[in-house]
DNA sequence: GATGGTCCATCAGCGTCGCTGATGTTGAAC
DNA sequence: GTTCAACATCAGCGACGCTGATGGACCATC
C-alpha cells in the first residue's frame, strides 16, 4: 500500500466525479458513463485517496450524495482540467488539418524571387490561419546548419543531399549566358567564344562555384570584373556593359529587354533545386503540403521555354 | 482492441513525455522517473495510441529521440496540464490548511451585535485570506432554508435543531425584563406585576413567540402597543416611557444607561444560542474552526453577570 | 566490413488493478 | 417492521502495465 499522489490522476477520475457531482448519485453516474454502480463507487474512492479527503457525503439511504466543501474545490479545478484537455484534443485536431500551424522555410535569392511567391500563395489560400516564415540567406551553408538544428522545418537547397537530408527534387536549373542583345548570335554559345570575356559573377557560394569549376572544366579560365551576390544587381551590370555573366536561369528576370539569354555549348551541369527536410523526421501535415505544393508549382519551371525561344520572342 | 481517446490519459502519460522530452532518451527519462526503459517506452507508445499520432521520431541507433511536430503541441499542452495539476495540488493544501477558503454564515441581528464580531475578529487574525460571507436575517426561517439548501455553511441559531441540524450550542440567553431606571425595583420583576403594562415587543418570530407563550403560560395576556424588529429601537422606545420590554438579554445593550434590566420571576425558558449546520455534512477547515472559535468566545456569555449586578453598576 | 556500443521495440511472464455481479449496510418512507 | 434506494464491499477474473531479456537498427571505430 503505498501513497497515492496526484501524479496518478487519470482523466477517468475527473469525469467520473463530474458525472457523480452533476446526476447526484453514483448509479446514476454509472448508467451514464456505461459503467456499474461498483466501478463508479470505486473510482471515486481511488480518487479520494488521492486527494487524501472525502469529496461526498453520503447521507446513507435512499439520498443522494452531496459534494463536501473539498469536493467543491476539487470539482471547479476538475472541469477546468477537463475542458482543458477536451481543448486540448480540438487543437490537435485542428493541427492535424493543417487548420493551424507554423512552418518556417529557408531560402535564397533565386527561389525567394520566383519560386516561394507561387507556393506561399497557395498555402495561403489554403491554409489562412498558418503561419509561414521564411529565413533566406545568400548562403547555402547558413541553411543546411538552420535545417540541420531543427531551425527550420524545410529548406530549398541546391543540389542532392541524401546523405543528411530527405528532399523532393524541384526541377533542373541550366546555367545560361547572360549578355547584352545581339552581344552574341541568337542560340547557343561556346563556352570557347566567351575565353577573355570580362565577366561579372557572384562571391563564392555553391552555384557561383558549381559555375566557375564548370568554365574551368572546359579549359576557359574566367575574368571577373565584378562580384555581387544581388542578382539584380549582376543583370545590371551586363546591361551596362561591364560583361557577360553566367547565371542559373533562374537567377535572372526573363521578361528584362535589356538582357539576352543563350544556353552554352556544351551545356555546364546544371543545377538542381530542391526542398529538403531533416532525414527521417516525420513533418507537420502542412509542411507536408507545402513540399506537395512545391512540387505542383515547380512544373512551371520543368516545362519552361528554352532560352533562345524566350529571347526569341 | 478498442478505440483509445483523450479520456483515458493519465497525468503519468505526461509525466513521460515531458521526461523524455527534457532527457533525450527513453533510458533517461526511465532512471529519472524510476521505471525501466521498457515502461516508457510503452508509456510513450499508449500515449502515441490516444493521441493517434507518433510523437517522437527515433532516428535509430546510439541517437537520441526527437520530437515530431504533433509532438511539440503536445509537449506543451501536456507541460500545461501538469503545471495545472500541481497547482491545483497546491491550492488544495493551502485550502486544507485554511490558508485560502470561503464560509457563508447566517446570523441574525442580537448575534450580529454582540457574537459574531468576536468570532471574526478571531477568524480574520488566524486566516488573514479567508473570505467570510454573512447573511443576516430577521426570520429564523430564512436562516433554517439557506442553511438546509446549502446556501450556507454554518448559521447561529436559536433552540435545538437536534432532527435537522448538527449544532454546537454556545450559551443560554435568558428573557429579562427591560425598563425605565425605577421604574420597577431592583433585581427580580414578578411576571403577575407586568399584568396589564403596556409592552414593546418584536414582531412574530421564534424569540417573540417563545417570549409570548412563556408570558401566557404565566396566565398573563401582554399588551403590546408597539412592535418593531429592531433591537436598538425596541430599548429605545423603552426608553421613551413607551412601555417595558422582555426581552433575551443578548438584545439589550448592557452598558446602557436609559433602560434597566430585571430577571423575570419565575423565569421564562430561555433561549438557547447554537452554532448548526447540515446535519451530517462535513465542514471545512475553516468551517471547523470557525465552531470551535465561536464556543470558545461565548464562554464570555456563559460567563456574564445577572442582570441587576449589572444594573447595579 | 566486421565489431561494439547505444539506442528503442518487442516479447513473455507476472503481479496488480479495475471492472462486474452479488451481497451487505444504511437510513428514510410507508 | 418492511421495503426501497442509495453506497460499500467482496470475490473473481480479465486486462493492463511493469520487469527483464532479447532483437533490431544505426553509428562509430577499427
Amino acid at each position: 500500500m503505498v501513497m497515492a499522489t496526484l501524479r496518478d490522476l487519470e482523466v477517468r477520475h475527473l469525469v467520473a466525479l463530474d458525472a457523480v457531482a452533476t446526476e447526484g448519485t453514483f448509479g446514476r453516474a454509472a448508467d451514464k458513463l456505461g459503467y456499474t454502480q461498483s466501478a463508479i463507487s470505486q473510482q471515486i474512492a481511488s480518487l479520494e485517496r488521492l486527494i487524501d479527503g472525502k469529496l461526498f457525503d453520503r447521507p446513507g439511504g435512499p439520498r443522494p450524495v452531496e459534494l463536501t466543501p473539498l469536493g467543491e474545490r476539487v470539482l471547479a479545478s476538475a472541469r477546468e482540467l477537463l475542458a482543458r484537455v477536451d481543448s486540448v484534443g480540438e487543437e490537435l485536431d485542428r493541427f492535424r488539418t493543417g487548420e493551424v500551424g507554423r512552418i518556417t522555410v529557408g531560402t535564397y535569392q533565386s527561389v525567394s524571387a520566383r519560386v516561394l511567391p507561387l507556393v506561399v500563395g497557395r498555402m495561403r489560400a489554403e491554409y489562412p490561419d498558418v503561419e509561414i516564415r521564411v529565413l533566406e540567406s545568400d548562403n547555402d551553408d547558413d541553411l543546411d546548419a538552420a535545417l540541420g538544428r531543427g531551425e527550420l522545418d524545410l529548406s530549398f537547397v541546391v543540389g542532392d543531399w541524401a546523405g543528411q537530408f530527405d528532399s523532393l527534387p524541384l526541377f533542373d536549373d541550366p546555367f545560361v549566358l547572360v549578355a547584352r542583345p545581339g552581344e552574341y548570335k541568337r542560340g547557343a554559345v561556346r563556352l570557347s567564344d566567351l575565353n577573355g570575356a570580362a565577366m561579372v559573377g557572384q562571391h563564392a557560394n555553391s552555384c557561383q562555384l558549381m559555375n566557375e569549376m564548370g568554365l574551368r572544366a572546359a579549359g576557359l579560365e574566367p575574368n571577373y570584373v565584378f562580384r555581387t551576390n544581388d542578382n539584380g544587381t549582376v543583370s545590371a551590370m551586363v546591361k551596362a556593359g561591364l560583361g557577360v555573366a553566367v547565371m542559373p536561369m533562374l537567377c535572372v528576370d526573363p521578361d528584362d529587354p535589356g538582357i539576352e539569354l543563350h544556353p552554352l555549348r556544351p551545356a555546364l551541369p546544371h543545377r538542381r533545386i530542391a526542398v529538403a527536410w531533416r532525414k527521417g523526421r516525420t513533418l507537420s501535415p502542412v509542411a507536408v503540403r507545402f513540399v506537395e505544393i512545391a512540387g505542383e508549382v515547380s512544373q512551371v519551371f520543368v516545362d519552361r521555354p528554352l532560352p533562345w525561344a524566350t529571347s526569341a520572342a
